[in-house]
DNA sequence: CATATATTATAAGCGTGCTTATCATTCAAG
DNA sequence: CTTGAATGATAAGCACGCTTATAATATATG
């Protein structure tokens, strides 16, 4: 039983990180019965909303790399979840579809996030909810902007260097 | 730019991952000078508190698999960040000791730790800072009671059917 | 003592992220 | 038109989680 004390500096880190480990380890025990993990989720999610994305548009979305969606959609769809079509005009993109299994998949699939979210939050009250929420939401923002600071900071070393 | 509208029960997850994933890429960014990724400086600051655990009491405190203590601190030791040392009464077992290096940039892992708490709360009142760290450690909570749970049953189920 | 069970660490193989590099195609400039 | 840059997808290789299996050692039991 980890009982070590951490303060406020250090637990932050430690607490979204387990929440997260946490999260996507109940998505994948929950789901197991249709056979998506929590990435190959999120993915369905997107695509069930927009249809015939491109690669590139879903790794947008889901802030992730484009060699990752590029695998993500490798299993997926020897897994019978979507679908690769052809663009006639550019014949370098190919735009995303999801199968028929998918969309029937999806209901049950917005079920689970429901569950979930009703366990975690959990003993919370409503207004500790939204707190909780908005604090996690104003996190993203602030670390995403430092994260392009950071990034324009080093382009703008490597640039003067040059 | 992912504008896409979700409802609160989808937020959550996404929320909480996408936080996970921003604040492991803050820390190697800014630790980036030290040579430490994020799972490693997890490890460094619970060996710095208490030297000389076993690798299976490690994996116990991370929450991790004890193959994937063993992984790490291959790497680790290889970078000159820990020690194994056999233990005299049972040679199964390494006791796991920081090194002089390890113990000299702890004072810098945890400035870095407090730079990014810093970034990612900024704008946040006191109260909101509390409730949002309060609800993170319920969900960490409830999850992983839910799972707990979750394993039982499964148990039970094997049990029975066997 | 000998054999069975526990424990500690590691191995092998997979999923999902990353970075860096390559291929094909498209588009823009000369 | 041809050359060169940009774009979409993939490849290769690494980090760090996981599960399942194995080796070595300790310990408990007949």
């Amino acid at each position: 039983m980890p009982l070590m004390k951490l303060d406020g500096t250090e637990r932050l880190g430690f607490l979204i990180h387990d929440a997260a480990r946490l999260m996507r380890k109940r998505f994948e025990t929950l789901g197991a019965a249709h056979g998506l993990s929590a990435a190959q989720w999120r993915l369905m999610v997107r695509l069930v909303k927009e249809e015939g994305q491109t690669q590139a548009r879903l790794a947008e979305l889901l802030e992730i790399e484009p060699i990752s969606v590029s695998r993500l959609l490798d299993r997926m769809e020897e897994s019978g979840w979507v679908e690769r079509r052809q663009d006639a005009g550019d014949r370098r993109v190919r735009m995303i579809f999801p199968t028929e299994k998918s969309r029937k998949t999806f209901q049950a699939v917005k079920g689970v996030a429901g569950e979930v979210f009703e366990q975690a939050m959990a003993g919370l009250s409503p207004e500790e909810r939204r707190i909780t929420i908005h604090g996690l939401a104003t996190i993203v923002e602030n670390l995403s902007v430092a994260e392009a600071a950071a990034e324009t900071e080093l382009t703008a070393l490597k640039g003067s260097a040059a």
